[in-house]
DNA sequence: GTTACCAAAATTGGCGCCAATCTTTACATG
DNA sequence: CATGTAAAGATTGGCGCCAATTTTGGTAAC
């Protein structure tokens, strides 16, 4: 388990380390000890130390000099800016997507829903965690302006991932499974307020009549 | 010169290459070679080191493995695309800067607005420049969304500085003072559509009018 | 004169070592 | 038994060294 593909080790520490700390493996003001994150990550020192430095930029970690890092789990505040920035990005890329989209990329993204959909049935967690990104990536592929897309993926990585914090009931999963339908549907029907609805709602995981305000997070 | 104080360089070698590559001191494209960095801002190679690190995460560097990092030189394309992303984000922080800012904030911000103006005629460009910055700034920091205020600054820093690029004649400076007074008298009246044109406009550079479609870039 | 190739120089980037600092333990003192 | 103090241990974090790689400069061959 200790020794996963070699490939770009760079990025993949830190995105470790933060999946772990979303995810409680580290709880909360525990302290990131370099000795046991490179024997349990399988990486080396300066790896582990570039990885906190990008910690600590990503407000997962805070550093106190001669002392260590610790985890600095975001606060519901943080979480809550965190998730109205993606609303923004979010509705901004599908606008974008909606405009250039054409059917044969829609028939793409349906076949990638009705996937995920089948999942729900049979498939384990962890498939439902990679049908569902990969429905993402490929919306956020067809979104022509490659740096706003790119910017939607990062931000995805930054809050806590849905798989482990709100798909708590199985109504919850269903729910994104048909908005992900609709997020198609609104895509071949070129409804733009519709589309922007089910994207906001997806992303607040709430009712797509409940987030009309694009305010409410502090 | 090379002793400066000697706080936090942990923060400050990034904050200063990151001033100097948008002031133009390294142009687009130039290697930043580590010996010359430490010796001109007088730092360890450790801390310079850190700090293309982290001006990689901020896409104002590129690291090339083995050759080394360079700075970030966005074509004309991506560059469309970068002010593309700027609309997005600074129209969403302006839209909830408008819910929340109260009359003292607003006479603050007219009176930099109103600062930037009367350098107009009496000011050199830098302290133009910087009057600029500090009435974004203060902008930005009216933004209750952390986050999105944060994201809004760095992507002011990505491609080139209006002051070296857009600022071609007295005419369009004079046409950005305006603009700047037209977003104080926008959230005077909380008048949101105007607000959001006028700062799209401000980041396009064009007419108010020309902007309305929110797509052109791709 | 141009191209191919090889050697030398320069640069990056990783690793180990060690000093500085903090924490813990042991001990003495009241 | 509590408390203050000093030594020992543990951890972080910086510095120098060196291998890997690329670029440069020079030389020979065509």
């Amino acid at each position: 388990m200790h020794k996963g593909p070699r490939r770009e080790k760079r990025n993949d520490v830190a995105d470790l380390i933060a999946r772990d700390i979303q995810a409680g493996v580290h709880s909360r003001g525990a302290w990131l000890k370099q000795i046991d994150l490179q024997t349990h990550y399988g990486a080396t020192r300066i790896e582990v130390r570039r990885a906190l430095d990008r910690l600590v930029l990503r407000r997962l970690a805070q550093h106190e000099p001669n002392r260590g890092y610790r985890v600095y789990a975001p606060d519901e505040n943080h979480t809550d800016q965190i998730r109205d920035v993606r609303v923004v990005l979010e509705t901004a890329a599908a606008e974008r997507v909606l405009e250039t989209v054409d059917a044969v990329a829609i028939e793409d993204l349906r076949t990638l829903a009705l996937a995920f959909a089948d999942l729900l049935m049979t498939g384990t967690l962890l498939q439902q965690y990679e049908a569902n990104l990969a429905f993402h990536h490929r919306m956020a592929q067809l979104c022509p302006n490659r740096e706003l897309a790119d910017l939607v993926l990062e931000y995805r990585g930054r809050g806590a991932s849905a798989a482990l914090t709100q798909w708590t009931t199985r109504a919850r999963i269903e729910q994104s499974a048909r908005e992900h339908m609709e997020m198609v549907e609104a895509l071949a029907a070129r409804d733009l307020s519709r589309l922007k609805r089910v994207v906001a709602a997806h992303i607040r995981q709430a009712e797509a009549g409940e987030i009309d305000a694009p305010s409410s997070a502090r």
